[in-house]
DNA sequence: TTAAAGTCAATAAA
DNA sequence: TTTATTGACTTTAA
């Protein structure tokens, strides 16, 4: 862990300044925790990396260029998409990976605090590179993956109505597809529905296998291509209940994509009260959630989840409720593929 | 400067 | 092992 830590000052003096700034340390610390996720055996360290956002991606530091977090969602900043991608497209070469894990594990690190300290970015060299990496591969250049992802399922079509929920069946595979394109926003509507997201688990590992091949092929490309589109913006559908205002985000078609989703109103508690579901039923530990999708701590994810403040009362915290939000407005296999298969690895390890 | 919001990290509790 | 609690700290807005 030692030399991760060596490795990880590189990424770290960007926040240099904050840390300094920061009497204790704080953040310093938080790094650490994170890569250092106390140590497991070399083989879990790489799944461990998965999901506690990685411990070792700079083991390999010399992937960790070419490697594109895309997978992994994470916490980016929100915004930030284009110009983070702009970055990305330098670094990644493509990498051949064959493998998911191997992409995960690699991933450019990440510790997933100081949010705020990427955003500046500071120059360092290298570090600044990999830093924009992180940030963005943010669930758009996740989505982008995937999205590709749906076309060769489409005959798999099956399986996936399951999952979907119900809602959507069928459609979600091709929706996640329309959806992150250039303007289409899904139309909502999909999940959320409670009940639904049930099934996927077989699946899941169905779908996770052709993700990988998927990411190992063309991924990379694709991502480019669809970058260049903004979408992300499909967030909005708020469906049922959780959001307070529909209307936006419907027509949202093209418009406001602006970037970290504004979605506007969340009820918070409706959405505490999914994610929790959710990961109960998936036994996806507060922690692994916390960290992939929300760059948060589990304490403050266990907060949040408890004792949600209402939207109105929310500042930047309204950003964490966002990413909740548009986590459960994933298609279901999309946004558990990368937890879930954290997850599973992690089992495999204990 | 103060207060509130948001987090983290440590640790207690299950 | 996972979740809940909590004190300390940073950031942001009066």
């Amino acid at each position: 862990m030692e030399n991760i830590g060596n490795l990880h000052g590189v990424s770290h003096s960007h926040q240099t300044g904050d840390l300094m700034s920061s009497p204790h340390g704080r953040q310093s610390t938080t790094s650490h925790r994170n890569l250092v996720s106390h140590g497991r055996s070399a083989m879990v360290s790489s799944m461990a990396s998965i999901l506690e956002g990685a411990g070792e991606y700079r083991t390999d530091h010399t992937l960790s260029g070419p490697l594109h977090p895309a997978m992994t969602m994470s916490c980016d900043s929100g915004m930030s998409l284009s110009s983070t991608y702009t970055t990305l497209t330098p670094l990644q070469h493509l990498p051949p990976i064959s493998t998911v894990s191997d992409k995960f594990h690699h991933h450019p690190h990440s510790h997933p605090h100081h949010h705020p300290a990427h955003q500046r970015l500071t120059a360092g060299n290298v570090s600044g590179s990999f830093t924009l990496m992180r940030d963005d591969r943010s669930l758009a250049s996740m989505s982008n993956l995937y999205s590709h992802y749906p076309k060769d399922m489409s005959g798999m079509g099956q399986p996936l109505s399951p999952l979907s929920n119900g809602l959507g069946s069928l459609h979600n595979s091709q929706q996640t597809l329309s959806a992150y394109g250039p303007g289409a926003h899904l139309s909502n509507e999909k999940m959320l529905s409670p009940g639904g997201f049930e099934s996927h688990a077989a699946m899941l590992s169905r779908s996770e296998e052709h993700l990988a091949r998927g990411l190992g092929g063309h991924g990379a490309g694709m991502m480019s291509t669809l970058n260049g589109m903004h979408h992300h913006s499909h967030p909005h559908s708020q469906a049922n209940g959780s959001m307070l205002s529909e209307r936006d985000r419907q027509t949202t078609g093209g418009g406001q994509g602006s970037g970290s989703g504004q979605v506007e109103e969340i009820n918070t508690k409706e959405v505490a009260q999914r994610i929790t579901a959710e990961l109960k039923r998936y036994s996806i530990p507060q922690a692994i959630f916390a960290q992939r999708i929300l760059c948060r701590s589990q304490g403050t994810l266990s907060d949040l989840l408890r004792n949600p403040k209402p939207w109105s009362k929310l500042k930047s915290g309204r950003e964490t409720f966002r990413r909740m939000w548009k986590w459960l407005q994933e298609p279901e296999f999309q946004r558990m593929s990368a937890l879930r298969l954290a997850v599973t690895l992690v089992s495999f390890s204990r």
